[in-house]
Formats: C-alpha cells, sequence, structure tokens
DNA sequence: ACGTGTATAATTGTATACAATTATACACGT
DNA sequence: ACGTGTATAATTGTATACAATTATACACGT
C-alpha cells in the first residue's frame, strides 16, 4: 500500500519523524524547524515540509501557519482510546471476513499461525521480533479478508500508533502464547462461518491485548491528570 | 482543528480537490498533472504537490512515484462501509459523551435543536442548507463531548466522506424532521446519564441515515458490480 | 504491418531563491 | 526597572531551476 514510502526520501523523512515522535526521540509541543530537520538528514526543505505535512494530517504533528510545526505526539489515554475502538473495528472486521474471506487467505492465516507456534518454542534473540511481525502480518490479512478498503484503511492506521506499545505486550511470552492461542480460535470461527463467534473473539482478544499493557482505565485516568499537571 | 487550510495556498488547493474529487469532477483513475491543476488554480507546482500528498493519506488519490497522481474517489460501497462503522463508532461516541459531556455543550447542543427546528419550519431556499450545517454543528459537539480526540478525529474524517451523500439525505424534508427527532432523544438519554440508551440511539440514528440513502446491501452490492465491469 | 530501439518531450523529485510573516534584541522614554 | 517601538534575524510560504525518471514519437529492420 505504502511500499513506495522507502524510496522518495518524504518517504523516508516522514516514517523517520513518526518513528521518532512514537518513540519519544521529540517530545511534546517541541518544534519541528524545517532546515534543522533537512539537515540532521541531510536533505532539503521540500522533503521535510511534505512528510510534515502528511504527519500533521496522522495527528501527529500540528502545524501554525507561518509559524511551526509541533510535535503532538500520543498519550496514555490515546493508546487507551485506540484499543477500545480497535476492538469493535477488529470485531467487524472479523465478522465481515466471515463472508468475504477467500481459500488463499486462509491458506495465509493457517500459515502465520504455524509459523509463529514454531518462532515461540525456540530461543533466540529475535525471537520475540519475529513474532510481533507475524502478529501484524495475522491482523493485516484479516484487514484485507474483511474485502472493505475503508475498514482496512482504519484499522491499519491504528495498528501502525499503536505499534510501539505491542511489541512490548507481545514480547512477555506468557501473553504470546495466549495471544496465538486466541488468533486461532478466531480462523477456526471463521473457518466455520461463524460470523457472530469470530467478531466476538476478536473483539475480547484486543480487550486482552489492552488488559497486558496495563492500561485499565484508572491507570490511564492517572497518568492522564500527571500530564495536565505538567503542562 | 484546521481553520488555517482557508488561508494557505495549499490548503485552498486541497479543499477544492477533495470537492472535485467527491463531487466527481474528476472520475476514477483521471491522473492529476501538478502543472496543470497549478495553472487551473493559477498558483505554482508546490501548493499542488504538498495538497496531493495529504490526499494520498485520505485515501482519495493514489500516488505513483516519478508517474503521477491518480483520483481513487469512494465508491458506493465505501459509503456503505463507513456508515456501517459510523454507525459503531457514533454509538461509542454517544456513550463516552454521558460521562464526560459539560454543561456548556449540553447547552450548546439544545441551541442546535432549537435552530433546527426553527428553520425547518420556515420556507426558503437555504432552509435545507441550513439544516444540514446544524446537523453537522450537532455531531461535531457530540464527537468533541466524547472527551477522546481519536474518536473525534476518525469520527470527523468520516463525517467530511460522506458530507456530500447526507446534504442529499437531509434534504428530503420527512428525513429531516426524524433525524431531529431522533437528535433530541439522543441528547435527552445523555442528559439523563444512561451512556446504553445513548449508545443504542446513535447507533439506530446513523443506520437510519443510511437507510434513506438506500444505501441497503443489495443496492450496494449492485452498484459494486457495474464499477467492476467498468474496469 | 508489426515490433524494437532510440531520441525527444513531458512529468515528477529535489534544491534553492526570494517574498511574507513572525520572533528577537535592544534602544529609548518614563 | 519596566514597557514600548523598531530594526534585524529567523522561519515559513511560494515559485522556479535543474536533475532524474517516465512517456511518446518515430525511424528502422524484418
Amino acid at each position: 500500500m505504502e511500499a513506495y514510502q522507502d524510496r522518495s526520501l518524504r518517504g523516508r523523512v516522514f516514517q523517520r519523524l513518526r518513528e521518532d515522535i512514537l518513540s519519544g526521540v521529540y517530545h511534546e509541543h517541541e518544534e519541528l524547524r524545517e532546515i534543522t530537520i533537512g539537515e540532521e538528514l541531510g536533505v532539503s526543505r521540500t522533503p521535510v515540509r511534505e512528510a510534515l505535512r502528511q504527519l500533521e494530517l496522522e495527528g501527529l504533528v500540528t502545524i501554525i501557519p507561518n509559524k511551526g510545526a509541533y510535535v503532538t505526539g500520543i498519550t496514555p489515554k490515546d493508546v487507551y482510546d485506540i484499543y477500545k475502538i480497535r476492538s469493535m473495528l477488529e470485531g467487524m472486521c472479523a465478522r465481515w471476513a466471515t463472508e468475504h474471506i477467500t481459500e488463499r487467505q486462509i491458506e495465509e492465516l493457517e500459515e502465520v499461525l504455524l509459523l509463529s507456534e514454531f518462532h515461540l518454542q525456540k530461543k533466540g534473540g529475535e525471537q520475540a521480533e519475529q513474532v510481533t511481525e507475524l502478529d501484524g502480518k495475522f491482523h493485516k490479512v484479516l484487514y484485507e479478508a474483511s474485502n472493505s478498503r475503508i475498514l482496512e484503511h482504519v484499522l491499519s492506521d491504528f495498528h501502525k500508533y499503536v505499534q510501539m506499545a505491542r511489541a512490548i505486550s507481545v514480547g512477555e511470552k506468557n501473553r504470546a502464547v495466549r495471544s496465538i492461542q486466541e488468533h486461532r480460535e478466531i480462523l477456526e470461527a471463521i473457518k466455520d462461518r461463524d460470523g457472530e463467534l469470530a467478531e466476538e473473539l476478536a473483539n475480547r482478544h484486543i480487550l486482552n491485548v489492552m488488559e497486558n499493557l496495563h492500561l485499565s482505565e484508572q491507570v490511564v485516568r492517572r497518568e492522564n491528570r500527571e500530564e495536565q499537571e505538567e503542562v
């Protein structure tokens, strides 16, 4: 969908800035100057400008005309909200996928699960990394199977947003095992053409991931308050 | 949120192009050349480029590197999907609003409803226009009241997308009357702090709007097939 | 007539110049 | 010491030049 992003300078600046904002390299309200960033990345202002304009649309940057671009970032409350919204939409997605999934896509999902289980019992450094990647792949195929480019688009966006947080979650081995079991159950429901069950399972799956991130309502409320005091 | 869009050249080009794409001035797969559009609007390539890059992120334009920008537009199926998704999220929004709405926002909503009812019994050319604007305002305040910038962002985006279709729907007087009644019921549920009822009502409200657009599943399936044959 | 190769044109990608706007420093009066 | 006005610097907004890439036209051989 956006593989080209790697080839153009703008694409690289865009991805780099998004990553840096989400991982906290720049902190909230920090000004992003076109020249400064251009010098840091060895490009001119043009690609930087274009990247900043795109980031604004993603909500990660706020641009004040003739003044500057400022980091907006995402708060713990944002992550909490995204998971709540995703939970509903992933449910919807699983239900729609039940009606539209192709044989090819079912095979892809089976393969992802097989590989996930394999990597999980393996020891080694990049094991967690690969499980995370496969987790992403599973959801991606499911989005495609929904046969709705709109739903796919929204869910992909959210998925990118919480990528960082997710890496931590799946990293915990116990959670990873449960997560893959849940994936398997969702796939089985889809194969049985039980849309209602698939929706329910996908819905729960996301809420479980959220719980594992310790993003309970209380925690979010507390962190949110701290943030407000800071300002 | 994006009032500045009116002041900069890029902003104006962006809005103009979006409007023209959604209203069918450009047809699917049409190439949008930077120079041509710049000449038409009397600006240089730079603002046009930036606008095209933003439209790509909105999914209305597909950009192939070193080649060109092509209109993507939205299909009847897209509109159908958006309404289905919106229905869930507007429900969620109403529920969250029940917990976070301020006195000020309740007053705003009351005012919008009062004005809506007033304009509705008035005769005149721009009556429909104003009712549509007030309908937009009602939802906007509700989005803000959800106290979730994420949910607000997603719903606003979808709202813009189906703006055109909505103008037609509310234009029918009978539907407009029912629509405002439904708004009133939602507000009452929120004031009674009945989150579950508010969610249910907002959910139904969007589905009703959709039905009125004759976007039933059968219609979408048929139109979608026609479109595929075209390509 | 058809396909292939090559020169030319058209278009996008990036850098940069200049204009417009905003931020900053500092003199000056009180 | 403090606020105000003004000159200067810094930054963004837009246009344009040049490079890189892709599209087009057309000659040539078969």
